[in-house]
DNA sequence: ATGCATTTGTCCGTATGTATG
DNA sequence: TCATACATACGGACAAATGCA
């Protein structure tokens, strides 16, 4: 899954942003290569330590950018482009 | 399938809590004997009138007691013992 | 070998209640 | 008062394992 990276609730950035941020650089560097599948929403939820609310906001996120694409009962995939 | 319980969504004590309780009990009492399979999980979530989501969480909690086994594709059984 | 029903497993979508700042 | 964050809860869709005809 990469490096575990820091996510800092006290700090000023938005837990929410920094994991975004966090995905969407792995999906920019291509460790998150186009159509392949991202971890399922709760299981990022507990590698970044976390809710499942937050890594909501967070896809939500990547999905307005248009980074990542969603089809519900199947996963999240990084997309193609 | 025994009585149907009270489960009480606004009170303190948390819905799968309850339902793995009310199992629990049922286990414990002889109710259901062991070796015996449990209905299905969804039927379950039917009779105490709760998500399955809930019902996953309960069974998840006899599983981690060692109260019963659970075996993809045939159901949940009491444990032996 | 093939197909079907049953049952558990996995996943996303949404809503609600609480706590915090 | 409001946004963030967390945990629970409910719902829907899809997938995989098992057993049997």
């Amino acid at each position: 899954m990469s490096e575990r990276p820091e996510i800092d609730s006290s700090g000023p950035q938005l837990v929410y942003v920094q994991v975004a941020d966090h995905l969407a650089g792995r999906i920019e560097r291509g460790e998150l290569a186009p159509g392949s599948r991202l971890p399922p929403e709760r299981e990022l939820a507990a590698f970044y330590g976390v809710a499942y609310d937050t890594v909501r906001r967070a896809t939500s996120l990547l999905r307005e950018r248009g980074l990542i694409v969603t089809v519900h009962g199947r996963g999240t995939f990084v997309a193609e482009r």
